[in-house]
DNA sequence: GTCTATAGCCAGATAGAC
DNA sequence: GTCTATCTGGCTATAGAC
């Protein structure tokens, strides 16, 4: 019972700044927009944060958290990689559709300070696909699922959860269908990307 | 002859544009960047353009229309499905590997303004993909390729050729390689690509 | 911890000379 | 068309009262 109030405010501040943030990125964020969003004021961000900087750090960090490890879970579990794929196509999406500006907002802004890899890497439970690796290589060479490099499997399988949802004004355009149908074709997705990805590499 | 000088400080401020806005978006770059690297100043930038604004969307439309023709040409050419997603698959990625930054600005812009779709929509090149539709479609009913809905391989497609790009600093870091092999991956989907989606579709 | 008020800076835009 | 100088507004950050 000794936390009761205690970091409330850092914690509305902190999801005020994910929504902003998420929606509008570093360059784009107002302090006030976020202060009103949390229902406080500028200086109070400054209180609990420092600057603009930080707090967009924290934010950052909390993002990449909520979907690493995620990743990490299902790329080291004890499953077959054909489970692994569904698994991990499945949980993502699921995942995705309920928070789906998260994927564009890293991407984004890892594009825009490629130096915060680095940082990302260090850090303790970022992904580690190795055995991943070695399990596409050891079904290769049993001739069990078709010739393909591991880095390019892994490629394959984070494009075809991942873009959907961050190229999704575009392809809404291309495709010419609205919100709506666009989140059944998602929600479709959950079972039908894992089974492509099977297709293209099962003998 | 008539045309020596004419524009040629338009198309610099338009270029010097592109490379700044491409790396840092329409909220993180300033006019001042724009300027140094045109070689001018600021003032002549609104002499110009009038406003960032419209120097930023006419920056937009230029690199929207280097993309979107080539969509266009390969999903509504004459030739067969296989050849459609080959001939997209190679000449996409050749041409990015040329323009890494065009994918991520657009699809970023598009994100933070989705009202810019109903404009791109009205074009008069914008991509269409009926025909492409109509031709999946055809090959299901005639049992030549397993039962997918054309939508999503079209997302499909766009995904795996489009997002290695997008994702680069992120991929890197999770498959932990350097620059140059992870081009020299990109160099060798030009063509894995294509036969990894053709695998998950042929029967 | 939370607020109001304001400092101080920086960016977009314009005026006006050449 | 191109420049220098300047206006104006908006934004981050801080001072200081409560």
């Amino acid at each position: 019972m000794n936390k009761v109030k205690d970091t409330t405010t850092e914690t509305d501040i902190l999801n005020a700044a994910k929504r902003i943030f998420q929606h509008k990125g570093m360059a784009g964020a107002r302090m006030q927009e976020i202060a009103d969003e949390a229902g406080i004021n500028k200086a109070l961000l400054h209180y609990y944060f420092r600057s603009k900087q930080l707090l967009f750090e924290a934010v950052f960090k909390m993002a990449f958290s909520m979907l690493a490890p995620q990743l990490n879970e299902v790329m080291n579990a004890d499953s077959s990689l054909f489970e692994k794929i569904r698994k991990f196509s499945n949980n993502y999406i699921s995942f995705v559709l309920k928070h789906p500006y998260l994927p564009n907002f890293i991407i984004q802004e890892l594009n825009r300070n490629p130096e915060f890899v680095e940082k990302l890497i260090a850090e303790d439970h970022f992904p580690n696909i190795e055995k991943f690796k070695k399990q596409v290589n050891d079904k290769v060479t049993e001739g069990t699922i078709k010739p393909i490099k591991p880095e390019q499997l892994f490629i394959n399988i984070m494009a075809l959860n991942i873009f959907p949802f961050i190229g999704a004004p575009l392809l809404k355009g291309f495709i010419n269908i609205e919100n709506q149908t666009y989140n059944q074709l998602m929600e479709d997705r959950k079972t039908e990307v894992a089974e492509f990805i099977i297709n293209a590499i099962k003998i």
